[in-house]
RNA sequence: GGUCCCAUCGUCUAGUGGUUAGGACACCGGCCUCUCACGUCGGGAACGCGGGUUCGACUCCCGCUGGGAUCACCA
């Protein structure tokens, strides 16, 4: 049989860390076993589906390489198409007597869970309604009809079920503890929990991966599935993602999307790589290609408790992809990021490449990267004053002057051994050690009292814009502002 | 509260009855050096507690404690 695993996420928001991973892991047990990976779009809640948050998903998951063997644009595949189907089913069930209509109101069943609540029993439904007699011929209910009435699974009444949950092992639970819930809401649209494993049963998914906060609806969805005459799929439930104070990931603990690390400036690389091994490891090994994840991966390598969501290990991870990637690349991946600030690139692809290349082991993200790159790109540069006072000092004027009038004085352009030639040769003049004009120099050109190699700033910066630069800087020494 | 799940360095984890309990991130220190990084060398840091089982428990069993999930006409 192929397995045929699924990701469900419903477009009411960004692409949440912990939710792309148990995505993510569906994707790879998919693709390890040779199967098939589907995307559906749970948006059943109308109100607050939007066709943005679902344009930027499928986004991510593009980004991110999970691409999908069936799902959208399909129709077929958003879940909010298929309430025929489901309400079809509903009545399948309710003509089989294996659900029943429900009278009661939410008001009066709010009324019971909270005294429940008060008397600190369980706070489930009563089956109040099971035993009353309803006809065969009995409807579906519709508002609009003045069918005011819930349909409710009947659930059995004793026995066990069973859960062979591929990564917390088995789960058993007694049937007398499942209650009742309602599967057809007094509006006639289905609830999600029935319509899921509708959906995935009809959709002949093999494996349900989903993160553990699914675990106590795991034994329903399966009875839903015995009463429709389907063999329920296997699951998988993964552990949850929880932020660095314990509790689960959510948006105020910072950058939780996908969305947030990729306009940061993350790679794709390295994001599969974290949360690949966020839950799940491979022996001592760190750093994973897809292919690789693919090749390894597999439900008995994943822990079972939850994890901490590391931002640092991320930023590690990528910018040990960073490191690893050729030049060029970089130069044209960091090209939106430098447009998006409205600067202009002065110089063409190689100049690009050769200022890359110099940031390219500082930087850990693009972002980062451009940031770094600021004196490259700009000649309006700001002086820190911190660094200018210390030093940027009169006694330094007169080096500074004779080396930008050497500079100028090379013919042609400036070279990384040429301009080593020209410091030298300054030095000796002023009896000055390398450290006592580098740094002067540093922030005369770059603004700031750190950077990459002299010789490699000016090499890239050129000799027009170095000695511009350190005229600025002797003019601002001998009449500060 | 009921049900279910979980428990190794701060964090992610390896471990499957006998190990100096390993790796990675982070942290600290040395080296390299024109600054900062990179790199490199080294360091501190963990088996929640209590009972068993066993010649021997991080590993197996029980209890406790502590965390978490879930109990909607949400998904």
């Amino acid at each position: 049989m192929t397995v045929r695993t699924r990701f469900a996420p419903s477009p009411t928001g960004s692409l949440h860390i912990g939710n792309v991973r148990s995505g993510l892991f569906a994707y790879l047990y998919a693709r390890h076993n040779h199967g098939q990976f589907i995307v559906r779009i749970d948006d059943t809640d109308r109100e607050r589906s939007t066709k943005q948050s679902l344009d930027e998903i499928l986004a991510d998951l593009k980004w991110l390489g999970m691409e999908w063997n069936e799902g959208p644009p399909d129709e077929a595949y958003f879940q909010s198409n298929r309430v025929e189907r489901h309400r079809e089913a509903a009545l399948k069930l309710l003509r089989e007597r294996k659900a029943y209509p429900c009278y009661c109101s939410a008001e009066e069943l709010d009324a019971k869970r909270k005294q429940a609540e008060r008397e600190r029993r369980r706070p489930v439904y009563d089956r109040k309604c099971r035993g009353l007699d309803f006809p065969s011929d009995l409807a579906l209910p519709e508002k609009s009809a003045g069918r005011n009435y819930t349909i409710r699974f009947a659930m059995p009444l004793d026995g066990e079920t069973l859960v062979d949950d591929l990564v917390k092992g088995r789960m058993v639970f007694q049937n007398s503890e499942l209650d009742d819930f309602i599967i057809v809401r007094s509006d006639g649209s289905p609830i999600y929990n029935f319509a899921s494993i509708l959906d995935d049963v009809d959709m002949r998914i093999t494996h349900i991966v989903r993160g553990d906060d699914h675990v106590s609806n795991t034994p329903r969805q399966m009875q839903m599935a015995y009463a429709l005459g389907f063999t329920p799929p296997a699951f998988a439930h993964l552990p949850q993602v929880l932020g660095p104070d314990g509790s689960p990931l959510s948006k105020r603990h910072g950058a939780t999307s996908v969305i947030a690390y990729r306009e940061k400036g993350y790679f794709p690389e390295a994001m599969l790589n974290y949360l690949a091994r966020l839950g799940w490891s491979h022996g001592d090994q760190e750093i994973f290609s897809r292919d690789e994840l693919i090749g390894y991966f597999g439900f008995e390598a994943c822990g079972k408790s939850a994890g901490v969501f590391n931002a640092e290990k991320l930023l590690w991870l990528n910018f040990h992809y960073l490191k690893e990637r050729p030049i060029p690349r970089l130069a044209a991946e960091i090209k939106p990021f430098i447009a998006r600030r409205g600067w202009a690139i002065p110089g063409d692809d190689a100049w690009l490449e050769k200022a890359v290349a110099t940031l390219h082991e500082r930087a850990k993200t693009l972002v980062e990267l451009v940031d770094f790159a600021s004196f490259y790109l700009k000649d309006e540069i700001e002086i820190d004053s911190k660094a200018a006072a210390k030093f940027l000092k009169p006694e330094i004027a007169e080096p500074i002057r004779a080396l930008a009038a050497e500079l100028e004085s090379i013919e042609g352009e400036v070279s990384e051994a040429s301009v080593q030639a020209v410091f030298e040769s300054v030095l000796a003049r002023f009896n000055l050690k390398l450290g006592q004009l580098a740094q002067p120099v540093r922030v005369a050109l770059t603004g700031g009292a750190v950077s990459p190699g002299i010789y490699e700033v000016i090499a890239v910066l050129g000799k027009r814009r170095t000695v511009d630069r350190l005229n600025a800087a002797v003019s601002r020494i001998e009449q500060p502002a």
